[in-house]
RNA sequence: GGGCGGUUAGCUCAGUUGGUAGAGCACCGGCUUUACACGCCGGCUGUCACAGGUUCGAGUCCUGUACCGCCCACCA
């Protein structure tokens, strides 16, 4: 046989009573013991497949999206390995950034304080306190890690499970040495090439975290909020007034500039000349800028540093003074007016009505100033109450601020070009996916600000000299070489330097920052390959093939890899990029623990199967939103239980003895001819399809498929196959069926792994998953058919399914036993169909239990008598 | 405001270059049939969102509209 798997290897063994239970321990174990999955490096990059594997957040809930999309990467893994390419399939943790932190906070009851010396000996109280724990940052660290470390465990002990097909010996943690090794390379290069820099400016702000957040971290939230009219009065022309409208009136005292549109006839006259600040005092020029508009509001705004980000727009481009007010907890701070220049036409006026703002947070500073503004008649009727999006932090609680503040940046803004090309040349799938990224890249409004102000991250590897007066010379920073990676600054001394001169005069201090979670997940495909330590693996496994991810971080993941591989190797990281949709409940919401509605993944596992559930996910298609269905999961069970039952009949041992599953032979029946070339056309379509990651039209169409050879060739040959015609013809049947099996099982292989490998190793030795994807050429070896053979054959089958179909029929509508015997069958049909028929009679009669077969031509119809056969039977 | 998807049976969704509308689930009826009652056989179900256009012919191609969802921008 050209296809030596459809053979059966030595004895074969087939359960009385197949079932699904054990299944998953038992196979998951065997896998391991084997290796079945480890990533063998002596391996060509042509003969790699290597995925980009997205690490899941540790801290955060597991969830049926997880599921969804990682069973996806897997029949994508799974497949490519059967076509024999040696798969790099490693997993990651993303233990890094605020989630951890915040977790840690809440399930210890700790919070860092960077300022206590390290105390060894810290142990956790068992229940957490309130308030918190003040702990030193290297005892919130180790908090962090050993947290984890545990949630890690039960993300492994869910992937196992499921039967992801990663090799375990290729896990990383985006905290993890390598990650802060890569990390910290990758960012002292772009120091070295300019492309990384630290500037003080304006930056998105959070205020309950305290720290820098990038453009790719915002979302909008509609939130209540009130227009206030506010007056403001001309200081050339007392008792003459502007009004505004504001939804921050609180940020009236940082208010450095009125604003309206160049050509607005209202306000033409007055461009450059001065208004008083109501309450303040503080006198504050008219500008004119395109970017107001004069049919919002009063068609003049009040720039303030900073209300939102078109004030910095304007801030910048109008070359105004800042006056800051927000510290970065979020509250107003103390000072002076009458200093730090500070003028009003009235400073003591102006001091009475700060202090009473002085140390509020935003929100309640803007109920004391409306009462303010009342009293003192500036508040032009009411505040209206309006709904309106407001900027937040994507993990954050309360509304953004905009604060002066010293960050590094990643130079973006002027590679977006190129980042387009790259992105045009990347394979989406689905294609429509580019419009997301081009979107984001052509929406981009500034450079990627990577530090933030946290603790549990990977440290900028660099310190600053502090001058002899006290002050830190951020201009020249210290940096190390990259052999002494991954470092501490604030524990690790630069070189040159003693410990002793840290954060004195003429001494050190370190960096304090840490780095945005995506500057360090954008190097996941460096740092699974060993970019630094391993330059041989790197150059088996990068770029890489496929990067698999879902289509909510297209703007950062995808994006900010992208980037990183650009700037540091000049090309994309993967070839394709496989985008996942989400899972959305019946209600057609995305599934969020808020909710309620989040089932938890190993109660689905249990109730349905692995491969029940990998089923459902496998049906989603790439980049669809999917709802969460659990009658697909049990269709998906009820599938792999057919499986079980229907190889157990065809490597079952027939009657007579003697013709059993080794009794194969040249396949001659029409029918089995058939059935085996629309097997190939099959492996021809899902070859081509999984080569485009449609996957679940894989799985769609081998369903489709598995179901017709059941319910259809299989009754149909069963007669023939148990010896009822001759051994000839027993073995041709025989061996249509094991062959079709065999490409049955490998073609579901990827979606259902558990089920397949049992089925295979009844009768196979090895894992399938390390077997040979079928090939169409080895089905069709066995027919040996010419196209015309081929063309008659299928519509022998075509024959046999109908009038096998009216006979069902007759006697469903006749609620007779399908036991029942059709006495006499006439089927009426074109000379041609008749001649089919006639290919495949004998299969015909023993299906349909038929006594006399009458045929005539004319237009297709079926006579079915049914009854005891009372004559003879014809020949 | 810009962009991207979607709208097909009660539900979830297929429908590959235009050629008489499909599957599963659900529902109804029947059947112990020696692989499977975790099964089998059969049945019912549609103005393919709407309006135009191209075509001998449109679920499929073009234009527009409506609604749903998402992404981005704006948000004084």
């Amino acid at each position: 046989m050209s296809d030596p798997s459809f053979s059966p290897r030595g004895a074969v063994t087939v359960p009385d009573k197949p079932a699904l239970e054990g299944l998953e321990q038992k196979w998951s174990a065997w896998w391991e013991s084997q290796s079945t999955y480890r990533f063998d490096r002596s391996r060509s990059r042509a003969e790699v497949y290597s995925i980009d594997t997205p690490p899941p957040t540790v801290s955060g809930s597991l969830h049926v999206g997880h599921v969804f999309s990682y069973t996806h990467t897997d029949t994508i893994a799974r497949f490519h390995r059967m076509r024999g390419r040696e798969v790099f399939y490693p997993m990651g943790w993303d233990d890094n950034g605020l989630p951890t932190e915040r977790r840690v906070q809440n399930y210890y009851g700790v919070r860092c304080d960077p300022s206590l010396p390290y105390d060894p000996s810290f142990v956790p109280p068992p229940t957490p306190p309130k308030p918190p724990v003040p702990v030193s940052r290297p005892t919130f660290i180790e908090l962090c890690a050993r947290l984890t470390h545990e949630d890690e465990k039960v993300f492994e002990d869910l992937w196992r499970r499921l039967g992801l097909s990663v090799d375990w010996n290729l896990t990383y943690a985006t905290i993890g040495k390598p990650a802060q090794k890569a990390s910290q390379a990758a960012f002292l290069r772009l120091l070295a090439r300019g492309e990384a820099y630290q500037t003080e400016a304006p930056t998105l702000w959070d205020v309950d975290f305290r720290t820098a957040v990038a453009q790719a971290e915002l979302e909008d939230r509609e939130r209540p909020g009130a227009y206030h009219r506010i007056r403001f009065e001309l200081a050339a022309r007392p008792g003459t007034f502007i009004e505004i409208d504001t939804t921050r009136p609180e940020l009236i005292p940082a208010c450095v500039a009125l604003v309206a549109h160049p050509d607005d006839p209202k306000y033409k006259d007055l461009f450059d000349t001065e208004v008083m600040t109501p309450l303040f005092g503080a006198r504050v020029p008219i500008k004119a800028h395109p970017l107001a508009d004069p049919e919002k509001g009063t068609g003049a705004a009040m720039i303030c540093t900073f209300g939102d980000v078109t004030d910095v727009v304007w801030w910048r481009e109008l070359q105004l003074q800042a006056r800051a007010i927000i510290v970065p907890n979020g509250t107003f701070r103390a000072l002076a007016w009458g200093r730090e220049g500070w003028e009003s036409s009235d400073p003591a006026r102006a001091q009475a009505a700060y202090d009473q703002l002085t140390g509020l947070p935003s929100e309640k500073a803007r109920a004391r100033i409306v009462d303010l503004l009342r009293e003192s008649g500036d508040l032009v009727g009411e505040p209206r109450p309006v709904m309106h999006a407001v900027k937040f932090f994507e993990k954050g609680d309360r509304p953004l601020e905009i604060l002066t503040s010293r960050q590094w940046f990643i130079r973006t803004m002027d590679k977006r070009a190129a980042l387009i090309a790259l992105g045009a040349k990347l394979q989406w799938h689905p294609p429509y996916m580019r419009a997301r990224y081009e979107n984001w890249v052509n929406g981009l409004n500034g450079d990627w600000c990577i530090s933030r102000q946290r603790f549990f991250g990977v440290a900028f590897p660099i310190w600053y000299p502090i001058r002899d007066d006290g002050a830190i010379d951020y201009g020249r920073p210290v940096v190390p070489d990259e052999s002494r990676l991954p470092l501490d600054p604030s524990t690790d001394v630069p070189d040159g330097y003693t410990a002793e001169q840290r954060g004195v005069p003429g001494g050190f201090a370190g960096d304090p920052d840490v780095m945005d979670t995506w500057a360090t997940s954008s190097l996941s495909p460096q740092i699974t390959g060993g970019w630094l330590d391993d330059p041989d693996l790197f150059s088996r496994v990068f770029p890489m093939d496929v990067r698999p991810q879902a289509h909510d971080i297209i703007r950062t993941w995808l994006f900010s890899t992208v980037l990183r591989a650009y700037l540091e190797h000049g090309r994309l990281p993967w070839a394709n990029a496989a985008i996942s949709g989400w899972v959305l409940d019946p209600d057609r919401k995305k599934m969020s623990k808020s909710k309620g509605n989040v089932v938890t993944p190993v109660a689905l596992l249990d109730e349905h199967g692995s491969d029940g559930v990998r089923y459902w996910a496998a049906s989603g298609r790439p980049g669809v939103d999917t709802a969460f269905d659990a009658g697909q999961m049990r269709v998906g069970r009820r599938l792999s239980i057919k499986l079980l039952n229907a190889a157990k009949f065809v490597l079952g041992r027939p009657r007579p003895e003697g013709l059993g599953v080794g009794a194969t032979g040249p396949v001659m029946a029409p029918l089995d001819r058939a059935v085996l070339e629309q097997l190939a056309a099959l492996v021809e379509d899902a070859t081509r399809d999984f080569e485009a990651y449609d996957y679940a039209r894989v799985l769609e169409r081998t369903e489709s498929f598995f179901w017709f050879f059941c319910d259809n060739y299989l009754e149909l040959v069963k007669s023939r196959r148990y010896g009822d015609h001759g051994e000839a013809l027993a073995a041709s049947a025989n061996t249509a069926m094991l062959a079709a099996l065999s490409a049955l099982l490998r073609l579901f292989a990827p979606f259902l792994p558990f089920v397949t490998e049992e089925v295979w190793s009844w009768w196979q030795e090895g894992s399938i998953h390390r077997s040979r994807w079928p090939e169409a050429a080895d089905l069709r070896a066995l027919t040996a058919a010419d196209a015309p053979a081929i063309a008659r054959d299928r519509a022998a089958l075509d024959m046999a399914v109908q009038v096998l179909g009216e006979i069902r029929r007759t006697k469903s509508e006749g609620k007779k036993p399908l036991k029942t015997p059709a006495a006499r069958v006439r089927v009426v049909a074109p000379r041609e169909s008749l001649d089919r028929l006639a290919d495949v009679e004998i299969d015909v009669r023993a299906a349909g239990l038929i006594g006399l077969l009458e045929t005539a031509e004319g237009d297709f119809h079926v006579d079915v008598e049914l009854g005891e056969i009372t004559q003879a039977t014809p020949s």
